[in-house]
RNA sequence: GGGCGUAUAGCUCAGCGGAAGAGCACUCGGUUUACACCCGAGCGGUCGCAGGUUCAAAUCCUGCUGCGCCCA
């Protein structure tokens, strides 16, 4: 007999206290090394590249929910033998990090001109030094297995080699040009905006029907910006119009300006909007500054950077919101206002950094030509050399990259990369690559790049890049980007045009994996306004980094957003207390790996049955980690570790240990077996407590390290699978009608069972005995209530003495109930089967279940009828 | 306005052609020496509405309605 390990006894803790364990578990990890990759190792390559958080962020639940995706799928890939790198790092957030040291300026009274550009910039890494990348310490507390020696900065000198190597290629590819056209402003950070820095609401405005020109040759615009009237350089109106056509080549005047604008014929007029005739303005609209294009009308700015009125007399000086009420308020002193619609909602366009209204600004900006890279982007996909997950989303890739506007790049910025472009006293442009030199004399650029041009490069800029790295050849094409979808935008499509640029044609991904946005309780979106935000780090803090991970893995079903509540969390930390109180009860009975688990012949039925079922979970995991299927995945390790193995198989195991000798020495095998394999799979998701428990159960060096399982490579066997379904059929049965006639759950009944045998399951009477808590009868038994459980085998009888009253109402009801869904089921059975399209048409083996169906219904009214005629009455 | 997605138990979601499922919540019982963050037993759904295809529809098709998202 084994003996059993004192210390497994006492090692363990009583219960699992992830805040006191968690940290040092952590350093551990890191001390040993286990998360450093070595590019030199001969192991299959597997490498995900963390889409760098902003180095003003702190971290939030979207963000604990891809991290723990992406270290699940990292340690998984470590585990089976990969040489396995996750790259974290940050990126410079231009406008947000800018925007946070001018507010540091702002409380001592100083502005970044104060400064100057240089010391600005010193100013902001001194910000980043101190403050920056709160969330590198957020990352450590949710246990991500991180390559912490390979951390990475896109505004590093490496990477900011990168950005300049890139853009020079791209401008002598003519695929980087500069042009004036109508961009997104953001009067308050007063800098461009691409378009993807837009967000577009529903909000309450106006709309304004304006007269222009007067007698039989005015005409009539409606606007929602009035005050850009004063902008107007035309009116436009359809072709085709009737109403317009006599005043197409006339001039009417402009109110308030005096001054003459021509009326033109446009086919982009939409005749059926509002008047059919609109107002032209071409510096202030994208629309109308294609019309103004195409009939070469002067384009007239009447704002500055900051939203300011710079012109006309009496509104000179008004920010454009007050100017509007006072254009307003002065056309209608003329007499000029024929209708106004208010509130009047519209789509307006806010910046997604500071939600000011963007103005469309006309002005001189860097752009980048998409429609090669965007292309080759969308082939990528198309091809299956990049495979979307869930694929559905692969469409609305499609639909972005296909439909691409070329990207604005330069922002009027201090923090960021410099455009590497130098212009000349007469105007002479050139563009500086790395280790070139500009003439001197020559004035550089002011303007940044924007940060997601520095974002694009990072898989291959973090590996090395344009370097030939040792790092850029093995990581290179990283395995994995995972993101949620609502940035599939920004990142994947951004990196994928780069990706493919820089690296000849070489995908920088081979899966992108999107995850679904984090909702509260009620599915609404988590906002501060809102006030239903919850902090990842309060669950932390409570409940553990494993309860927090598993509660967003198993809340991560592809494709689909995921609701959050603190009951979720409460849960996966009961799942961890479980898997905790188990390990410690099958240790303190001597689970030990130290002992091989002995060949199946000498194995109970209940140790194949969880055993097979183990082998059918490690396939079932693979197969599903493989798909990113991470909600399924959970819930195939929860149900497997609490509804089969501590439900069942520890009570079984109880009695196999009872039985002492070579019995218990075999259970106790089994027990260590299946903790260790268990333990592993649950480790990529549940990485601290699977740790501690994984070493208590196999004195192992760290299940971080330890080889992912794999399935035993024996045969299922089903006859034990079938007893054991039968046992619990059995003991359910028994908990039922105990409960139903009020006996205590814990209370010994005596009871006399017949049938065993004939349902196969003569081995396992002191299994049933204990889990329906029955004892033996005594020689004058006298069974005053009895029940009948129909099994594959033949059906047990049961008579028990419950030594009192038996409740015949309750039984009756059961009963009853018991009748009425069977003959329910006969009645479906029986139309099905005398139905002659169905025998002839349906599949025989569906006719065949169906007739097996219709027989046991028809043996179990039959056997459930006579036993409510045996009923006493009453 | 255009496009996409979704509608299943009180809540959050699986299931996507052949007997309606899970977690949480709820009800009843419980000092069963691993666990009350627990154990045992339950209750709960004409699968949004209306048509159609099929021997068979929660599952496929069409329309409608509600909700959500993206793009104008």
């Amino acid at each position: 007999m084994t003996e059993t390990p004192a210390q497994q006894t006492t090692d363990l803790p009583q219960a699992w206290e992830p805040a006191a364990v968690e940290a040092e578990l952590y350093q551990g990890w890191v001390d040993a090394g286990y998360f450093t990759a070595d590019p030199d190792s001969d192991k299959p390559p597997f490498c995900i590249v963390l889409p760098p958080p902003n180095v003003t962020g702190s971290l939030h639940m979207g963000h604990a929910l891809n991290h723990t995706v992406m270290d699940a799928l990292t340690r998984r890939r470590r585990m089976q033998g990969h040489e396995a790198l996750w790259l974290p790092g940050m990126d410079h957030a231009g406008i947000a990090t800018q925007n946070v040291v001018e507010r540091q300026l702002a409380s001592e009274g100083l502005s970044r001109h104060d400064l100057g550009r240089e010391k600005f910039i010193a100013r902001v890494w001194e910000w980043k030094a101190e403050y920056g990348g709160r969330i590198l310490d957020q990352m450590r507390r949710l246990g991500d297995g991180i390559d912490w020696t390979r951390e990475r900065f896109t505004m590093d000198d490496g990477l900011s080699r990168a950005v300049q190597t890139i853009f020079k290629k791209l401008y002598d590819d003519g695929l980087i040009y500069r042009a004036e056209r109508i961009i997104n402003w953001c009067p308050r950070c007063r800098t461009a905006l691409s378009d993807i820095e837009v967000e577009h609401s529903d909000d309450d405005g106006e709309l304004v029907s304006i007269r222009y020109g007067s007698g039989a040759d005015s005409i009539v615009v409606a606007t929602t910006r009035a005050e850009t009237m004063l902008g107007d350089t035309a009116v436009a109106v359809h072709p085709d119009d009737e109403r317009y056509r006599h005043l197409i080549g006339t001039e009417v005047e402009l109110p308030l300006t005096g001054r003459r604008i021509p009326i033109v014929a446009d086919a982009h007029v939409d005749p059926e909007f509002g008047t059919g005739a609109v107002k032209v303005t071409p510096a202030h609209d994208p629309n109308d500054f294609e019309i103004g294009r195409r009939h070469d009308l002067p384009a007239i700015t009447v704002m500055d950077e900051t939203g300011v009125i710079t012109a006309h007399g009496p509104f000179e000086g008004l920010d454009r919101f007050e100017a509007r009420p006072a254009v307003v308020a002065a056309l209608r002193a003329e007499g000029r206002i024929v209708a106004e619609k208010r509130p009047y909602v519209h789509a307006v366009g806010h910046c997604s950094r500071c939600d000011t209204v963007v103005e469309p600004r006309l002005s001189l900006q860097w752009w980048v030509k998409v429609e090669p890279l965007a292309r080759a982007a969308g082939d990528a996909v198309r091809d299956g050399r990049t495979k979307v997950h869930p694929p559905e989303l692969a469409k609305r890739y499609f639909d972005w990259v296909d439909n691409m506007h070329d990207w604005t790049i330069s922002r009027q910025l201090w923090w960021g990369h410099r455009i590497p472009v130098w212009y000349g006293p007469d105007g002479e442009t050139v563009c500086v690559g790395p280790d070139e030199q500009p003439p001197a004399g020559w004035t550089q650029d002011p303007d940044v790049l924007d940060t997601w041009f520095s974002s694009a490069l990072w898989p291959f800029s973090t590996l090395g890049w344009p370097e030939k790295t040792a790092d850029l050849g093995r990581f290179y094409p990283t395995s994995v980007l995972s993101t949620g979808y609502d940035i599939l935008f920004f990142w994947v499509a951004r990196m994928m045009m780069f990706g493919l640029y820089a690296m000849d044609g070489v995908q920088p991904f081979d899966h992108v994996y999107l995850h679904g946005l984090i909702r509260d309780a009620q599915g609404k979106k988590m906002s501060k306004s809102r006030g239903n935000v919850i902090d990842p780090l309060d669950w932390l803090d409570r409940y553990g980094a494993d309860a927090c991970r598993f509660t967003l893995a198993r809340g991560a079903n592809p494709g689909s957003d995921m609701a959050l509540a603190e009951e979720w969390a409460a849960g996966s930390r009961n799942f961890n207390t479980k898997l905790w109180n188990a390990t410690r009860f099958a240790l303190m009975n001597g689970a030990t790996t130290a002992t091989p688990v002995p060949d199946r012949a000498e194995l109970t039925d209940a140790d194949r049955w969880i055993l097979d079922g183990l082998d059918a979970l490690v396939s079932e995991v693979d197969e599903l980690f493989d798909g990113f299927q991470f909600a399924k995945l959970c819930d195939a390790l929860y149900h497997y570790t609490w509804d089969e193995f501590c439900d069942w198989y520890l009570e079984l195991a109880k009695v196999q240990i009872a039985a002492g000798g070579a019995r218990a020495d075999a259970t106790r095998a089994v027990l260590g077996h299946v903790l260790d394999v268990l333990l592993r799979l649950l480790h990529p998701v549940i990485p601290f407590i699977t740790e501690v428990l994984w070493k208590a159960v196999t004195g192992g060096e760290s299940v971080v390290i330890a080889t992912w399982p794999s399935a035993s490579g024996s045969s299922a066997d089903s006859s034990a699978r079938t007893r054991i379904e039968g046992v619990q059929k059995l003991v359910t049965e028994i908990r039922r009608f105990r409960a139903d006639q009020g006996v205590k759950p814990g209370q010994r009944v005596t009871a006399r069972l017949s049938g065993v045998d004939d349902a196969d399951l003569s081995d396992h009477a002191a299994a049933i005995a204990a889990l329906a808590r029955l004892q033996s009868p005594a020689a004058e038994f006298a069974a005053s209530a009895s029940l009948e459980v129909a099994l594959p085998g033949g059906t047990v009888v049961v008579e028990l003495d419950l030594s009192g009253t038996v409740d015949v109402g309750a039984e009756r009801k059961r009963l009853t109930k018991d009748l009425t869904a069977a003959e329910k089921e006969l009645a479906q059975c029986e139309a099905k089967l005398g139905n002659p399209k169905f025998t002839d048409k349906a599949p025989d083996d569906v006719v065949a279940k169906v007739r097996t169906r219709r027989d046991t219904a028809a043996a179990d009214i039959e056997r459930i009828k006579a036993r409510l005629a045996a009923l006493p009455a009453g």
